[in-house]
RNA sequence: GGCCCGGUAGUUCAGUUGGUUAGAACGCUAGCCUGUCACGCUAGAGGUCGAGGGUUCGAGCCCCUUCCGGGUCG
């Protein structure tokens, strides 16, 4: 008995969009989903209360950096992460095979795991599969993922077919070693890069061990967009329709839709709260970068159409104002906003599929987009 | 009033024995960010070097005059 479980509601009859529930020890997540990344415990700038109020259901958190610090056995210690940070929904932990890759400067990948060096104090550490579910299991997420590695961008076949085929070893391993299968679910990561077969490969063989949710990782890596479309397509058909399907880092508006258009149930990104550290909210209308001269005595919302915290009660003029002066109640106010902004977006993408309008939904998005960036 | 120190980008300052398009930091402007990076990254705008005269092939640097600020002595 897996402890998490995918139901599929309905898929949208104009579209095939699928409409879902996902069953997890902490709550029924309504899918498709966006889940805020919370890496080091904490939704940078955003308290658990606040995500509840934005009915963020689940969010993410990182292996690698809870490792590095303040360590598992403390978290563990500490009644999970769930206990540690206070938040009693769910929590899915990123199984640090991404960041092994993308922050650390030595690193050395061999059959057994990855050695690197921590990007904190240099010192050499190494994860194996079977410890990154060690110090998964200690963090006690309900949903888990597989220790993979993230094919880079551009990278020839030979090299991405070796890598696919050792981060499907490593998954085996994975299950094999993952302990706590009541409480926690363990998802496997189909990778394959940018070559279809490759990534029919992997899904084929992840499916054969039957996980209980499948993440397509190694995508929205630089790629264009029309390509990660096509690997969706290529993958999403091997994925069994009574699981998960989770697209790894994404992203931004329109590749929600194009993701939840071609099957895709849970997403996650860094995007809405790095950039609103930085100044940018997305609305419906594309990115407005709230720290641009152009917005100095503007006395309207972000968009006036949102209900968040930022537009309801403050106005450009002044959340820019404290973006300049460097106020962290700026930084927040934006990140709120966008996140409030993709969890009702998805929310609106539910209603869609329920009503089998997803494919009206999404040229009205693109109508509303106008050419602009989101 | 005498003497001393200083006047270079919006601000604080660097500018070697005078030598090609006068630099930095911060600020400003614009853009970027996709399994994290709060205090970030990239690019850009911005200076008749207080003013005037002189020496010199050549002056932000040397000389004279003058204006302004600070200090000090009377």
């Amino acid at each position: 008995m897996s402890a998490v479980k995918y139901e599929l509601i309905k898929q949208c009859k104009q579209s095939g969009a699928r409409l879902g529930r996902l069953h997890t020890p902490h709550g029924i997540i309504e899918t498709p989903v966006f889940m805020p990344v919370g890496t080091q415990a904490s939704v940078k700038g955003i308290s658990p209360d606040e995500l509840r109020d934005m009915n963020a259901g689940i969010i993410l958190s990182n292996t690698y950096h809870l490792f590095l610090r303040p360590g598992h056995e403390l978290v563990k210690e500490a009644g999970g992460l769930h206990g540690f940070m206070n938040w009693d929904r769910a929590i899915l932990t990123d199984s640090g095979g991404f960041q092994v890759f993308s922050l650390s400067k030595l690193r050395k990948i061999t059959e057994e795991g990855v050695a690197f060096r921590s990007h904190l104090d240099g010192s050499k550490l190494f994860i194996s599969p079977e410890y990154a579910m060690e110090i998964e299991n200690a963090l006690g997420a309900d949903i888990i993922m597989a220790f993979d590695e993230c094919c880079p961008y551009p990278a020839d076949r030979r090299y991405t077919k070796n890598s696919m085929e050792r981060t499907t070893r490593w998954a085996e391993r994975c299950l094999e070693a993952h302990k706590n299968t009541d409480k926690q679910a363990l998802f496997g990561i189909v990778q394959g890069g940018m070559y279809g077969d490759l990534r029919k490969r992997s899904a084929r063989d992840l499916v054969a061990m039957d996980f209980p949710g499948y993440a397509i990782g190694g995508l929205s890596v630089g790629e264009p967009a029309e390509l990660m479309n096509q690997m969706l397509e290529e993958t999403v058909p091997e994925l069994p329709v009574n699981k998960a399907r989770y697209l790894m880092g994404v992203g931004s508006p329109d590749y929600l839709i194009e993701g939840t258009l071609r099957g895709i149930d849970m997403f996650d990104c860094v995007l809405p709260t790095r950039i609103g550290r930085n100044g940018t909210a997305m609305t419906s209308r594309g990115r407005v970068i709230v720290r641009d001269a152009k917005y100095a005595h503007d006395y309207t919302p972000i968009d006036p159409e949102c209900n968040c915290p930022a537009c309801k009660n403050h106005t450009k003029a002044y959340i820019r104002h404290l973006l300049k002066a460097g106020e962290m109640y700026g930084l927040r106010l934006v990140t709120l906003h966008n996140l409030y902004y993709l969890i009702n977006l998805m929310k609106d993408i539910r209603s869609a599929i329920m009503e089998d309008r997803f494919l009206d939904f999404r040229a009205e998005f693109y109508e509303k987009l106008g050419g602009r960036r989101c």
